[in-house]
DNA sequence: CGGGCCAGTTTTGCATACAGAGTGTTTTTG
DNA sequence: CAAAAACACTCTGTATGCAAAACTGGCCCG
């Protein structure tokens, strides 16, 4: 005899999404966030105790991971939290200046009055974040706004190649401090792409954005070498 | 007795490479050759059986072809080999002729003598392909050199960036004919590639490139609106 | 004659069980 | 006492089993 024929009183409220997605976005977060530093193990047992699922989910969430960059597959010794070299740092930077020189580029010819009007908007929130030297909030607005320049260069492909790239980053970003000449360098430079992006000047820009980058290369890299940013080898230890 | 607890002779032939690797592999062969045709719905039961292997390394390589858009997960639904509109192709070709620019300029700043001769070896040996109307061949080798301007660029994230883009354009690519003048004009353009490689002109390079891929996409654009390219949605049938 | 519902089947998703590789420790031998 | 071998333990990799969701086809009802 079924239970609970009754299509209506049994409330299943089906959140149910499948797990390895779940899986894959809470390991996505730890590791950019530096929860899980670069370099450590990925202990599958631990880890499926403590995320509640089976290894199965969970492994199949690890090999998504792998393919994004994330972590990495070491054949019948598990996988590890991508870890990068200065050396992998730069190359990284690199090819994100190329791929958010051509989103500028892109958005500056294909950008509409509501969305720029959104960035300017953001803009302003991100100055007041600056202003406060709210550290987190402006990181936020900075991603923000990128993403938006993301989605007015109208190229789904673009993005999701920007957003695998970058994400490889994140745990830098996440924890580098600017100086505060920098800092200010940067907020004056997101002023000038305002004004590029209203004159859609397409080249340039690409050109400030690429600037902007090896900007952002070179704060990171001098954090990177002044032992700052927690990128030692964690692991063998 | 032991045998061959000599470690000389004991040639243990590790062909042990870990399953999902394997099969994600030999997956991605089908369907960037085709044989596994866009939108097609992939069965476990059926793959795991072709391929020899139980369903959890299957599915596991299934999710990292995922993460790299070869393959489109539908939730409680399994997965189906991507299926590119348009409107996709345009996009990814517009994200490819960035990343190959780039790739370009980095190589010919980079480029030392000994790299430079193998390309133009492989170049003569696409236009002895050319010559025969040789099209697999011509591929193979318009691939290889590709392969060597991004092996020259020095930065492997770069490269597997590329890749791994790339990739989804080839389950067209192997099916694209040129017609004549276009085959021509394209062989016209790689020659003017080794020149300006040559003269380590990185920003012509660039441009070269980025105009090459834009007739590769009209090419591949027109072809397929001429439903010369099986694109249709195979699936369903 | 057409549309919707229901049962059976297939297929996906997840958990678990098992085997083999790897790792660290202990023990044995030179 | 040191180095190497053996062993035990842990972990990964793979297979299999089970439950739920989706699809299929047929039946009933309008």
């Amino acid at each position: 005899m079924q239970i609970s024929a009754s299509p209506v009183i049994d409330q299943t409220p089906p959140p149910r999404q499948v797990l390895h997605q779940v899986v894959a976005v809470r390991l996505r977060q730890r590791i950019v966030e530096g929860q899980i530093a670069p370099g450590a193990k990925l202990n599958e047992r631990e880890l499926s105790l403590s995320l509640q699922v089976s290894r199965t989910p969970l492994r199949e969430a690890i090999k998504m991971l792998a393919a994004e960059g994330l972590v990495e597959l070491l054949p019948n010794r598990g996988a590890v939290a991508a870890q990068m070299s200065a050396q992998d740092v730069a190359d990284t930077f690199e090819v994100i200046a190329g791929l958010e020189g051509q989103s500028g580029a892109l958005a500056a010819r294909r950008i509409d009055e509501a969305q720029l009007a959104e960035i300017r908007a953001l803009h302003y929130e991100m100055l007041a974040a600056y202003t406060r030297r709210d550290l987190p909030t402006y990181y936020r607005q900075n991603a923000a706004i990128h993403e938006r320049i993301n989605a007015a260069a109208r190229n789904p492909v673009l993005a999701q190649t920007y957003r695998q790239v970058n994400g490889r980053l994140q745990a830098l970003r996440f924890r580098s401090n600017f100086d505060e000449r920098k800092w200010q360098r940067a907020v004056q430079q997101h002023g000038q792409m305002l004004e590029l992006l209203a004159r859609r000047d397409a080249d340039g820009l690409r050109a400030l954005l690429v600037l902007h980058l090896e900007h952002k290369r070179d704060a990171v890299l001098e954090l990177m070498q002044r032992g700052d940013l927690p990128l030692a080898r964690a692991a063998s230890a």
